[in-house]
RNA sequence: GCGUCUGUGGCGUAAUUGGUAGCCGCGCCAGACUUAGGAUCUGGUGCCGCGAGGCGUGGGGGUUCGAGUCCCCCCAGGCGCACCA
């Protein structure tokens, strides 16, 4: 009988569906596991090949332990909100609500063919009002709280209210946006709206005039992590930078607890060096230089305050504050019009531009050490953005300084012996101080700690630690997110109550965004808060005494991602984003696996995300994911055909070079094992109907070559199509077996027959082509257990390693050996199936139940391996395939070589196993073991 | 530039974790069964050499009885950060 997968496939998915065989609940009485996947954006384009191998891993995973007696969580949903989602309505011109909801079909469509083990009714959207109640709810816990530095850690913004109206801001260690001081008599003086405003300050979700990038194409504002070098993530559009009034989340404040917390997690070092750099730690002293001749003193971040005696000049960020405050009259002309010039240019042109420019302020700066008096300077290499968005600068030994001061012809002092500056800068922090007073003979880690500790005996400055990581801008001017549950009176935002939530996205007649930054949802007209009757109703009521706009920005991307992980302990709860109870029996993702695309995006706000709820006390783990897996990317394999100019005659790839030829991407699914199949070719497109052949061996052989999976490249291969033609479990086993799991790769089918192959060998084991069941109950021999307790012992090696490759290779093996030895026993085959469940589900499920089984494979044990049969086997059949002989001797320390030689010769085991052969080689080890050559 | 990972047959990869390379699969070669085969089965297949044998894990050195594996230097590629003071 042939191995029907088609018809097996069907059977086994409607079984498990109808048995809700995949449906999780909470079981005291056994452990828990927690298995996930970074869930999908239901794009337009649907699933192409690269994108279910995560998710075979974590299946293959889910199902290996569900075997092993765990209780297994393995949710799936779609991160529906968000640019991408809108971008596809936007260009096919449909509502994102309508494309999200076909998108969604036609995922769910293609992961059902694989046969996943998901619990499908715990999905979640984060475009459902019941699930994004949750996010507008975490936001508002989010306004009303502060971060405590004492304490580490968030704090009901009630608490600050009370400090300030007993002492005011004095000995206050909380994260805030600008310190500020005032005293309690102030703060009861304050109106309600300047306490609201500087509550503001402290807030871990707040309002603030930032920098942003901004993106005029795509009408929004961006993250720093959806800015790729000067243009956006999505799209490639310029992003220029803009002071604009944005919520934002103080993720900073938990600079430091995310990077301590990567110590406790099992993710790989690159993945937690990435973040290390993005969280960007640096120490170092912050100090105030007085200005000649002002009151106004300037402050300045370094981490080089061993460098104080070489500074010659300073630098202002055309941003900050100080440049107003520092320029002279005669210089205010040029310095606007340098600023002006920086405005104009784009993040982009900076970045790509390493022109040096600037101008100089008229003012003077003191040395705090030498009292010498050095030009302020204005120059677009200072960002605003970092420390205090002003530097001292020390020409010698910074590269940045040295090209500056080269250009402008300022004094440049070596402070380090034996360095030579007459080039470039001296940047490396090593050598012997000089030219700098009391830091003189000493080396520069020395200089360094010494000058700090200087700067602070003296108050000149204060040591501090300062982070690359900034907070993450909160709004969107787009339509398709979660809005927020705002509302603006006289100007200061307050939130609603929680009761009201959701605050469900309101209908608009126009969803496109602008270009000038007004948000869709000025659009909508019933969006307006009456404060009296606690409803949204209409904007035309807005009356400034009852009834007040809400806000029209909506939430990122990331927002609905955020805890979605915890959403799914608990979806359906509508009364808490997830119940304790939940909470406490599924604590966090044991195992997560996904992209490494969100380093620096999702992976690090979920953290912050889940630290601010551990804060609260609402969830019981600091870190979300316990253990991250990156799988690789499935890169496109493309193919060619060559084209002779000028011609329509097409030569096969060994001939091209005898040719002038233009080689044309032709479809990958044309191509089979590199060879072009002509009709399908012929029937491409009307100008090939006619086109000739050159061929070799009577075969047209076409080029490739690895790009990115595309449309434009002919390289997209569908799942559906080798689930069509092979089955799931091929695709299945074939995605594992393509290589290691980290590792990007390109998609290629050639090998795909052999593992296709491997399931109908054993297949062949179980019926013969009659279709009678060959499977008996005699005794399995020794050599029939050694090999399947082999591949038990291997595979359940390699699935705890997630080396799922090497596993695959392990089964085929097995059947080999049992091909080999014509073995269709129960006692051999049942364990095995069981052992293959995980990887191949519905060919375990099918032939489990030949085997006379009522319930499901799912419900089996993973059986165990029996190290005993490996041992007797071991005694009976010593000698591997390849002719080597290992085992122990015992032989006194002082022995030489030759002695030992010639006493494993000897050695009654050699002599068991010799069995007449002639010995080629010995070789002996320390380590008491021999090596036998025959 | 800084950090990080990787480099093995024609190709994807494997190697009991320092044990004497190339498992498994693709491809290729030969054979069997077939009207036929893009089906199935059997055998072979790192390179050089007729052969004995020699050479082989990017290159060079080192540690070791023994190195694909550990250490140092170089080369090549991937990823991350990049005027972050």
């Amino acid at each position: 009988m042939e191995y029907n997968f088609k018809d097996i496939e069907q059977k086994w998915q409607r079984y498990w569906k109808e048995h809700g065989s995949y449906k999780t609940g909470i079981r005291p009485d056994r452990p828990k596991y927690y298995v996930l996947d970074m869930f999908p954006y239901p794009s337009g384009a649907g699933l192409h090949v690269g994108h279910p191998l995560g998710y075979i891993a974590s299946d293959i995973y889910s199902r290996y332990k569900r075997l092993k007696g765990f209780n297994v969580l393995h949710p799936m949903g779609y991160d529906a909100y968000g640019l991408p989602a809108e971008q596809y309505a936007i260009q096919t011109g449909q509502h994102p609500a309508i494309t999200t909801e076909q998108n969604i079909r036609r995922y769910r469509e293609q992961l059902d063919k694989i046969g996943f083990s998901f619990d499908w009714s715990r999905e979640v959207r984060t475009s459902d009002p019941a699930y994004y109640k949750w996010t507008q709810w975490a936001f508002i816990q989010m306004f009303n709280s502060y971060y405590c530095h004492d304490r580490q850690q968030a704090r009901p913004i009630a608490e600050l209210v009370q400090r300030f109206e007993a002492q005011g801001s004095a000995g206050l260690n909380v994260a805030c946006t600008e310190e500020r001081s005032f005293s309690a008599a102030q703060w009861k003086a304050m109106t309600e709206r300047e306490r609201q405003e500087t509550l503001m300050n402290y807030r871990i979700a707040y309002l603030a005039d930032t920098m942003v990038n901004w993106c005029p194409q795509l009408g929004t504002v961006l993250a720093n992590d959806e800015v790729v070098n000067g243009v956006s993530e999505r799209g490639g559009y310029p992003v220029e930078q803009r002071k604009m009034r944005q919520w934002c989340l103080r993720v900073s404040a938990y600079a430091q607890r995310l990077l301590d917390g990567l110590e406790t997690i099992d993710w790989t070092d690159s993945l937690k060096e990435t973040q290390r750099n993005w969280i960007g730690r640096s120490e170092g002293a912050e100090m105030r230089f007085k200005i000649k001749g002002s009151d106004v003193e300037m402050n300045i971040f370094t981490t080089r305050a061993d460098t104080l005696f070489g500074v010659t000049f300073m630098v202002l960020a055309p941003e900050s504050d100080y440049v107003n405050a520092l320029t002279t009259p005669e210089q205010r002309p040029a310095v606007q019009a340098y600023l002006e010039a920086t405005k104009k240019r784009t993040e982009r042109e900076r970045q790509a531009d390493k022109k040096v420019s600037g101008v100089f302020t008229g003012s003077y700066a003191i040395n705090p050490l030498s009292g010498q008096e050095i030009p302020v300077w204005v120059s677009d290499y200072v960002l605003a953005g970092y420390g205090t968005g002003a530097i001292m600068a020390v020409p010698a030994h910074d590269s940045r300084d040295y090209a500056f001061a080269r250009h402008f012809n300022l004094p440049i002092i070596p402070l380090i012996e034996g360095c030579d500056v007459s080039e470039e800068s001296f940047d490396a922090k090593e050598g012997i101080m000089m030219n700098s007073g009391f830091l003189n003979g000493l080396t520069v880690p020395e200089a360094i700690r010494r000058a700090k500790e200087y700067v602070r005996e003296q108050g000149i400055g204060h040591v501090k630690v300062n982070y690359r990581l900034r907070d993450a801008i909160f709004s969107r001017q787009r339509y398709w997110g979660e809005p927020f549950p705002v509302y603006y009176k006289d100007g200061m935002p307050y939130m609603l109550p929680e009761a009201c939530l959701p605050v469900e996205l309101p209908e608009v007649t126009k969803f496109q965004p602008t270009a000038t930054g007004e948000p869709p949802l000025g659009h909508a007209t019933r969006w307006a808060w009456n404060e009296k009757e606690q409803k949204i109703v209409d904007t035309s009521e807005i009356d400034h005494v009852n009834v007040f706009p809400l806000e029209l920005n909506t939430m990122p991307g990331f927002a609905g991602s955020s805890a979605y992980y915890i959403r799914y302990m608990d979806p359906h709860n509508d009364r808490a984003l997830v119940s304790r109870e939940a909470d406490e029996y599924w604590r966090n993702v044991d195992l997560y696996i996904g992209g490494t695309e969100h380093a620096t995006g999702h992976l690090i706000y979920s953290r912050f995300w889940n630290k601010f709820l551990f804060d609260l006390g609402l969830v019981c783990e600091e870190e979300p994911f316990k253990k991250l897996i990156n799988q690789g990317m499935i890169q496109g394999r493309s193919n060619f055909v060559y084209r002779i100019n000028g011609t329509n005659t097409f030569v096969s790839l060994g001939l091209k070079d005898q040719y002038d030829t233009t080689p044309l991407h032709v479809d990958v699914n044309m191509v089979s094992n590199d060879v072009l199949d002509l009709d399908k070719f012929k029937a491409w497109r009307p100008e090939f109907a006619n086109a000739e052949f050159l061929l070799e061996d009577g075969k047209y052989v076409c080029g490739w070559a690895v790009e990115k999976m595309s449309k434009s490249m002919f390289n997209v291969v569908n799942p559906d199509d080798i689930v069509e033609r092979y089955g799931a479990d091929t695709l299945r086993l074939y995605e594992m077996f393509l290589g290691p799991l980290e590792q990007s790769k390109p998609w290629d089918t050639n090998g795909i027959d052999g593992v296709h192959r491997f399931l109908k060998r054993l297949w062949g084991l179980f019926y013969d082509r009659e279709g009678n069941l060959l499977v008996s109950d005699e005794p399995a021999t020794a050599e029939e257990l050694k090999s399947l307790h082999k591949t038990i012992k291997k595979v359940e090696y390699d699935i705890e390693h997630f080396s799922f490759n090497t596993s695959v290779s392990a089964f085929m093996i097995c059947v080999n050996e049992l091909s080999g030895l014509k073995c269709s026993k129960r006692a051999v085959l049942e364990p095995l199936i069981i052992t293959l469940a995980p990887f191949a589900p519905h060919m375990a499920e099918e032939l489990y139940h030949a085997l006379g089984n009522e319930t499901s494979v799912l419900d089996a044990a993973f059986p165990a391996y029996d190290e005993k049969y490996l041992v007797e086997a071991t005694k009976k059949y010593p000698i591997s395939f390849n002719g080597k002989v290992r085992f122990s001797l015992d032989f006194p320390a002082g022995w030489s070589k030759e002695e030992v030689e010639q006493a494993a010769l000897t050695h009654e085991q050699t002599q068991k196993y010799l069995d007449g052969k002639a010995v080629k080689k010995v070789i002996v080890v320390p380590g008491k073991i021999v090596n036998i050559v025959l």
